[in-house]
Parts: C-alpha cells; sequence; structure tokens
DNA sequence: TATTGTTATACTCTATAACTATA
DNA sequence: TATAGTTATAGAGTATAACAATA
C-alpha cells in the first residue's frame, strides 16, 4: 500500500509546487475498469443525453418516447400493462401519461370491460407526431452507431436482447 | 393501421371477454427494439439493482463505491478532481463524502498548496472495508457473467472501454 | 476574476403507502 | 379481498445558481 497511487502516471508538467495537483486524466480508476456496470451507467448517460439533444426541438424525452412508442404499437393497453411492460413504476406512469395527454398526444378512454381500467390511444395528432418522434430517434441511433460502431452497436443489440 | 396489434399475438387465455386484456410478454416495442438506449437502461437498472442488493451488507451503493474505488487508488485527490473524473457534480459529491466521512471511511483534510480545496483520503478503516467491498463487487460480477455470458461481458467491456 | 467547497432550489426518477372506485 | 388508477411522500440523482474563502 503506496501513499502516492496513479499506477502508470507520466508525471505531467506541474503548476505549482508540491503534491498531486492531477489532471482528471491521470486519474486511474484502478477496480473500477474490471466492472461491466461502471462502462454501461457511462454510456448510457452519454446515449440519453445525446437522445435528449437530438429531440429537444420536440421536447421529448427517453420515458416519453418509449410509452408513445409502446401504445402506438398497442393501442387499446391499460396503464397497468405499459407500466408492467416498461418497469415504470405505474404511479409515475400517471404523470407521464398527464403530460402526454396535456400535449394531446395521448387519450385516456374508460374502458367498459373493467371500469377501474382507461385503454390508451394515440391521438391523431399523436400518431403523426410519433412518427416525426421515430425519424429524430433513428438520427439519434445513427450517433450511437458513429460513437462505438456499426458492428459494435449490433453486437450490443445481441448481447443484451434479453433485457429488452 | 389495425386497433388491436401485438404483431405476433399467439392470443391467449382470455379472462372474460371483450376487448384487448394483453399479458405483459405479449406487448410488442416495436421501434423500441432497435435502440440501443432501451436495451443498455433495462441492463443499466438490472445491474445496478443486483449490485446493491450484493454490496447490501455492507450498505454501499454504486456511486459511493466508485467514489471509495478512486480515492483509494489515488490519496489526496481533490474534490473537484474526483467530480470531474467520475462525471459527478460538485455539488452532489459533498453529500456523498459528508456520509462517507460519517462512517468514518474517507477524510477530508484541508490542503497545504491550495487552502481552498481538501485532499481526501481513505480511514484507516476505510481501507479495510474497501477490500471487503471490492470482494462483494467481484462477486457481483460474477452474476454479471452469469447473466449475459462470460464472453459476452468481455465482449462488452471492449466495446464500452472508451467510456470509462 | 476565477476556482473550491458549500448551500439551496428545482426537477427527474424510484420506491412506498394509502385512498377511491371498482371487480 | 384484490386490482386500476390516483395522490402523496421520501430518497436518489441531475442541473443550476449563488455565496464565502481563497487563488
Amino acid at each position: 500500500m503506496t501513499t502516492t497511487a496513479t499506477r502508470t502516471s507520466p508525471r505531467k508538467r506541474k503548476s505549482n509546487g508540491l503534491r498531486p495537483q492531477i489532471d482528471a486524466d491521470e486519474i486511474g480508476l484502478d477496480a473500477l475498469v474490471g466492472h461491466a456496470g461502471y462502462a454501461v451507467r457511462r454510456f448510457q448517460i452519454w446515449i440519453f443525453q445525446d437522445f435528449i439533444r437530438t429531440l429537444s426541438e420536440v421536447d421529448i424525452r427517453p420515458t416519453q418516447y418509449s410509452v408513445l412508442t409502446v401504445i402506438g404499437a398497442n393501442p387499446g393497453l391499460s396503464q397497468m400493462a405499459v407500466a408492467k411492460r416498461l418497469g415504470i413504476e405505474r404511479a409515475r406512469l400517471v404523470h407521464l401519461l398527464d403530460s402526454l395527454e396535456q400535449r394531446k398526444l395521448v387519450k385516456r378512454i374508460k374502458s367498459k370491460a373493467d371500469r377501474r381500467s382507461h385503454a390508451l390511444h394515440l391521438t391523431a395528432q399523436g400518431e403523426t407526431a410519433l412518427a416525426k418522434f421515430k425519424r429524430l430517434a433513428a438520427e439519434h441511433e445513427r450517433h450511437v452507431e458513429d460513437k462505438i460502431g456499426k458492428a459494435n452497436r449490433e453486437r450490443l443489440l445481441q448481447i443484451l436482447a434479453g433485457f429488452s
């Protein structure tokens, strides 16, 4: 156990005199490098930031996009069904839908079969909007390709297919 | 545009009579399937939950582990340096360190070179504790291997190496 | 003037619990 | 009694802004 670390340290140009004053790129991550979770978290943050930036003109965030997409592909679903499918808390989905309903993208229709539940549908406006969101999301996806490479992106999707 | 979706739908045993009442596994994800971000997010949630569960006996969460690991490998770092390296807001790091300092794992030492900044060190107790955390984190990492396979985990680390 | 650590505020997200109206 | 949707609360986590001490 030494007191000064940074294993490979090239000991760069020092600004003042004594003590570390290490630049960010000189700092070793140690055990973190071997953890899939760390890399995955950093990557996920990058992806979400790019998604938000790419869809900023339409003000749609990843979770909102996932809700719209699932409702679009499965009209008539209940809130519980959407929440379960996407791993969102049903309490949280209420607020997400409030916002999407205010924006006239989604409507809640009282189910006749079970009067406790709502059947979720896109509005006509929601359908056309979603088509645009999908085009922008595809653009975001190309940014991912540019970042890690086309082949790597596909390998990644294969490896993680079980988690969708 | 049909009103009932779920493309491949095997049309399972229905409970009552009319309308969807679709099971979670019958719900199609549509465009989401092609998005790396969606798979990565779901995987990251799974990883963090397993990490938290595996380290629950020592009550250490992923971010706390990353802070301890970086300080352990680079004693004397300032808070700014740690925050930058890990991509944590410096305001947030303050609270993280407050908690780790209360638990006697970390100490802040006033720097003589720059009296604005604190040099961060593990306590003796922090050193031994971190060794245990690392053993548990390695156990968690084996859970990841069990989940996606040893080769896939390594491929993943290679693909995402640039994000550490 | 700029930077370090700090405090504070706001908004997102997760995790619960409890309430209501139905079933 | 159980479930769907709702409301409310508490804790992480992210994003800012502002302040004091120091550079």
